[in-house]
DNA sequence: CCGTCCGGCTAACACTCATTAGCCGCGACG
DNA sequence: CGTCGCGGCTAATGAGTGTTAGCCGGACGG
């Protein structure tokens, strides 16, 4: 399996720069911590949360397992920083998306537009968001589940009103709107940033398969 | 979440009896060697692979994790059994659903429905299927994949023939094909066969959606 | 009634890992 | 030039866990 693709440009939300302890700006590579949560991200993303040690992250920056300790409080912590920048970062689109007005067939071409493209060009973080929310413990798990359910309700309910207002003809707003979040999903686990493929024509696509299915 | 739902109706393929020993059938429950199966598999779809201990599968049949033993060898082999079962029945029913011949279009419609009917009745099986392949040692991962990279080609080939024929039109078959088959996929996570929702329902309707995205 | 062996049990082994403790080189700053 | 502390390192701890070894009760076949 191919390791190491993107060289540097994972994860660019999140608590954005500061975090540990406070004027982090000389020595060594600028953001440690960052850089922590890069390789934490790929292998939690490639193998699997449980599966990576704290050993094979240092790996990836040429340092020692307990070195990592120096930088994030735990395994535990980064995937919480890992899943809550990814979850809040996609609502914020999403949000965005709404904001942005139009009608309902705009509305929701664009936050299918949004939901796919996130999930290619953020594929790991996109992909360990799902597969890993039952390695959170528990006061955090619920809060990231709520977020989902927040940012599956906006989906939901972006298909009623179109259907309500006759724009859509679904049988189940329920059914159509999991059906298109699925679909999106889908693309964090196979697409390639490697390949030809733009994430926007993608995610134009599959706008158009959204509203082909809704209309 | 909830645990423990299916009585016991878990597991229905795989090397359906024998295996073990030879002439099993006379004390104890039946089929020991099913019975821990179904409960492997439930808590590898519940908690993952890696998380699931071989004292908790025990707890579900009231012994001991060293007592698995008898009827099992090994940890790995259970999920190697399950998955080996769940894409060997799943390839099985796609091809039923492709010599029943027909129009294009009845085919892809069959092909779908039988992919979600699949993974509504089976959800354990196919989310185990799609979330641990990884958790795979290596000759038995490669061979699965195998049989996952054919299950899709058949899809994919068959959106192409109909758009070759004019009778879908789509902008990338391969593509479409994802996307139906990741709808499909996403089903497995969040279909409740406690509610009051039929698999055969379910898969009209989304086959419904399959075939509007692709006409 | 006796031997066999199925299918359980407990104890023990061999690891793997997250995490903590404590040491130290070295660059920055006074 | 001294010292301070950042950010590494090694060693150790302690918990968790797959698997093996060896014991044993009881049901079945003779």
């Amino acid at each position: 399996m191919s390791t190491r693709e993107r060289p540097a440009a994972g994860r660019s939300h999140v608590p954005s720069v500061a975090a540990n302890g406070a004027d982090a700006s000389h020595r060594t590579p600028p953001d440690r911590h960052g850089e922590i949560l890069d390789a934490a991200l790929e292998l939690f993303a490639t193998i699997g949360y449980r599966a990576t040690t704290m050993a094979q992250i240092g790996d990836r920056l040429g340092i020692r397992g307990p070195s990592l300790y120096k930088h994030v409080a735990s395994k535990q912590e980064m995937l919480v920083e890992i899943m809550a920048g990814m979850m809040t970062e996609l609502l914020r689109r999403q949000r965005a998306a709404l904001d942005a007005g139009g009608d309902v067939r705009e509305r929701l071409e664009r936050i299918v537009a949004v939901h796919v493209q996130y999930h290619a060009e953020h594929r790991y973080e996109a992909f360990v968001g799902h597969r890993e929310i039952d390695s959170l413990e528990e006061p955090e798990r619920s809060r990231i589940l709520e977020l989902r359910r927040e940012y599956e309700s906006n989906f939901r309910e972006l298909v009623q009103e179109g259907r309500e207002r006759d724009v859509f003809h679904t049988s189940s707003d329920r059914w159509s709107s999991y059906a298109i979040l699925d679909m999106g999903i889908g693309v964090s686990a196979w697409y390639n940033p490697a390949g030809s493929v733009a994430p926007d024509e993608l995610a134009a696509t599959y706008a158009d398969f959204a509203l082909r299915m809704l209309t």
